[in-house]
DNA sequence: CGCGCGGTTGAAGTTATTCAATAGCCGTGG
DNA sequence: CCACGGCTATTGAATAACTTCAACCGCGCG
């Protein structure tokens, strides 16, 4: 396992303090702890591969670099839920407690850094600024929720899936406009439980928004948006 | 507006670091910052008062002393998303961004402590205590949504009221048992915006417990719990 | 006393689920 | 090369769940 010492910590942070600079300011909140993934070795896993399980000690944390995984758990009826689908850029494992609340999984073929939680709590004693950024992860983890998540409960089937495919193209370009063509790696039954339906709904709900000239369905994970504002207005609808 | 000293924050710390040996470990990760609270003046609101609002500059956090508040907001046609009930010993504000995501107001009266965002920053940055805490009431807060919300999500009417009264059981005493009594202080249109459902449903999903055996309705803000094991095994099913 | 507001109940309508069947895709093996 | 099996996606029909609209109740307050 690779341990990067405090030194080496401290003038990464050095570096970074300078080359900041040229950043996004305010786009990416966290430069410091992505370079501190990046010093690590990079992983890869194949499709279908498990990166944590519900349960187990919480002692890795996760930077994606390509691909797409999931996170999900089980209902005691055997019912499951998807969490929270995972992007490139996207960090896991830093906002919990003790033990994974989740398991994850990959979707695609994954590539990935990992940093051990143990290092990352001994070199947070260290840096102010690592640990300003693990605040602004979790503030930045709670606002994506609280946007994303917590409307989902209260709108219908239709405008669950527009607010996953405005979410999606968020991810993937920079917004929805006509013609954007949005990728859905994940199968359909991974989009129903993670909107809370049914994978037969999900289906029909892509089938009824292409019927009314919203989108097209290029194939089963592709789409491709041909009418932006009334998308974006059935996200924005509760019924 | 009192503004605690940074010695005067260090000796707090000092007493803290004692007097913590008698609290109970882990179940309260915050004694310094609720501490911190308390050295404010302890405000009275009435019921129905605003605390703050969506939109404006985050620039207090509060601490419940007593009563019970909601944090909300509105779709664009007007309805209404509760994102969160506030009890006494909750704390609210420090895992925004910028701006107050939500709006938030009282239901009943309430005592509060309330603390600006500047000063919290400022003894932050001198406080390695005090950063240790706003990172565990973030997780706690991360935590708290994820095995209370997510689930919410995917479960039908009967498992979500049975949710929110397992949930509000474990905040007023310490879990449901037979006989346990739980108090709705707040209408049944504000159960139903945060749950996702109307007033109507919520209304007759009580009826229906009442019915079953399970609940004994006291009165409309006063609920007896006579089948602990059926509710909450409800509260675990999908469907 | 009567008005207003929240709570409750009833009946009809809408939406999503369930169960069942079909269509497509891909990899394996004959 | 093509047939087959398994899996996912899609569609249809019947059912169940929730919402909507409307009425009524009960209690507190002017």
């Amino acid at each position: 396992m690779l341990r990067p010492s405090i030194d080496a910590v401290r003038s990464l942070a050095a570096i970074l303090g300078q080359s900041q600079q040229t950043s996004n300011p305010g786009r990416d909140g966290i430069p410091f702890l992505r370079a501190l993934f990046k010093s690590e070795k990079r992983l890869h896993l194949g499709p279908r591969s498990p990166m944590f399980r519900e349960g187990e000690r919480a002692d890795y944390a996760y930077l994606l670099d390509s691909g797409v995984a999931r996170t999900y758990r089980f209902f005691p009826n055997g019912r499951r839920i998807v969490a929270r689908f995972l992007f490139p850029g996207d960090v896991v494992g830093l906002e919990f407690d003790d033990r994974y609340p989740f398991s994850a999984e990959t979707i695609q073929e994954v590539y990935c850094y990992r940093v051990t939680i143990q290092d990352l709590d001994r070199l947070r004693a260290h840096s102010t600024r690592l640990r300003d950024e693990l605040v602004w992860l979790l503030r930045d983890h709670i606002a994506t929720r609280n946007v994303q998540i917590v409307p989902l409960m209260h709108q219908q089937a239709e405008a669950r899936i527009a607010r996953l495919l405005s979410t999606f193209a968020l991810r993937n370009g920079c917004g929805m406009r006509n013609g954007t063509s949005i990728n859905l790696p994940m199968p359909r039954g991974d989009i129903a439980d993670f909107l809370g339906l049914t994978p037969e709904t999900v289906c029909r709900t892509f089938t009824k928004l292409k019927n009314d000239g919203i989108i097209a369905l290029l194939s089963p994970e592709k789409v491709q948006v041909t009418d932006a504002r009334r998308l974006q207005a059935l996200a924005e609808e509760e019924d």
